[in-house]
DNA sequence: CGGTATATATACCCCTGAGTAACCTGACGC
DNA sequence: GCGTCAGGTTACTCAGGGGTATATATACCG
């Protein structure tokens, strides 16, 4: 037994922060394993070695204690792709880098990403905007890249109609590639993300004209 | 009051198979507004214009009933594209009427796209799985059509390898776009499957040197 | 060493909603 | 007419689980 499981076992009495943290920790958990609504407080306390009360006294009702577990995988998400993007290199390389910096979260996250897309959604209105507002700055982040791009070369007005759109299309491409994955684990985050992007930057014709997109 | 109102407001007694067809058009408007959980059997009944041993008799427990109602939009969705796509023009034809016909199930049923959508995922490995086969289905049929291009054109390992992936990616962009159609409403079907035929057919790239595809 | 605030647990209340028992009623065959 | 069966309802039971009142233990401060 190592000496911070010793100190774990020991010292019944924790700070309120790790508390909290533990008990956030088990809810995504619990939420990802069962869905909002069949996940019982009970089961909550239980994993995170908590009483129910607690989790009332530090973390409100069960709809706070989501909705905390939401807005924090969500910065978690945010922050993980935000430092993976070089802003300073070519529009395909940052959403190269940002596809891969988000597959590596997912990978190593599960529970959370489960929580964020699966569960969150089909809750309620509530819950559902703030997936929503994580999708939509999504969405923007990869907007304002397509639009430039498009700008840079001449097309005003046409990128900016549609490529909101576009935006949508390829976030949700990868969001849904994300699910995929579940399915068929035996692959790396790169694999996925250069799929990605050669459907999305090429496109099947090229794709089928024997071209391929590769990180430059 | 036109007869055949009359007729429904006096005949109560009404044939089985009509009860049950009511039944499961008031529970998919019913999940569709709260989500499995939330939604009640009362609830059911009340918009069926039913009470609820009724439900219990017809189309058993409320599990059945959520399987049943998930069922029947599956088919008809898979019906709706099915017959919308003619098998006999060439590849990126095929992916542009098939998205045309899922674009046009999707703005004539909105709940039972909310259903299998947001739903169905989010309630149990049971109704998720009937709603992964629908997909799988989807995935299969565009799949054929990339790899049977793709070896057309002599990429035959290649296109093997990366198909279903690039397709599920294709998937997942054109259910995302769905939801996002919600929040953008004054936008046609056919715009939307433009939006997913630029984008995956030809690629950013293509689109940004100025290129855009469009139906021959 | 008391006293007080904080950390924590036990045991309970009580409402919601799935599921059902028991009962009604009109139609149709004989 | 009258049994009988499908169509239909009202009014109930009962478990699960969200939320809390109450009690206890431990650290820290003077």
């Amino acid at each position: 037994m190592t000496e911070s499981e010793q100190q774990a076992e020991k010292s019944k009495r924790l700070p309120r922060a790790v508390r909290e943290k533990q008990i956030l920790d088990a809810a995504v958990t619990v939420f990802a394993r069962h869905g909002y609504h069949p996940a019982s407080m009970d089961e909550v306390s239980e994993v995170a070695g908590v009483s129910k009360p607690m989790i009332y006294s530090y973390l409100g009702s069960k709809e706070d204690l989501f909705l905390q577990c939401i807005r924090r995988e969500a910065n978690r998400l945010i922050e993980a792709v935000r430092t993976g993007i070089d802003v300073d290199v070519a529009a395909d390389m940052q959403l190269w880098t940002g596809l891969r910096a988000f597959y590596g979260f997912v990978a190593e996250h599960r529970a959370s990403w489960t929580v964020l897309h699966q569960q969150a959604l089909a809750v309620g209105e509530k819950f559902a905007a703030e997936v929503t507002a994580l999708r939509s700055h999504a969405i923007e982040m990869v907007t304002k890249l397509v639009v430039s791009e498009g700008s840079r070369k001449g097309l005003g007005e046409q990128a900016e109609f549609s490529g909101e759109g576009l935006s949508a299309a390829l976030v949700g491409a990868a969001e849904a590639l994300a699910d995929w994955w579940l399915d068929h684990p035996d692959l790396s985050p790169g694999v996925l993300a250069s799929w990605l992007m050669n459907l999305t930057w090429l496109g099947f014709n090229d794709l089928v004209q024997g071209q391929v997109w590769r990180p430059s």
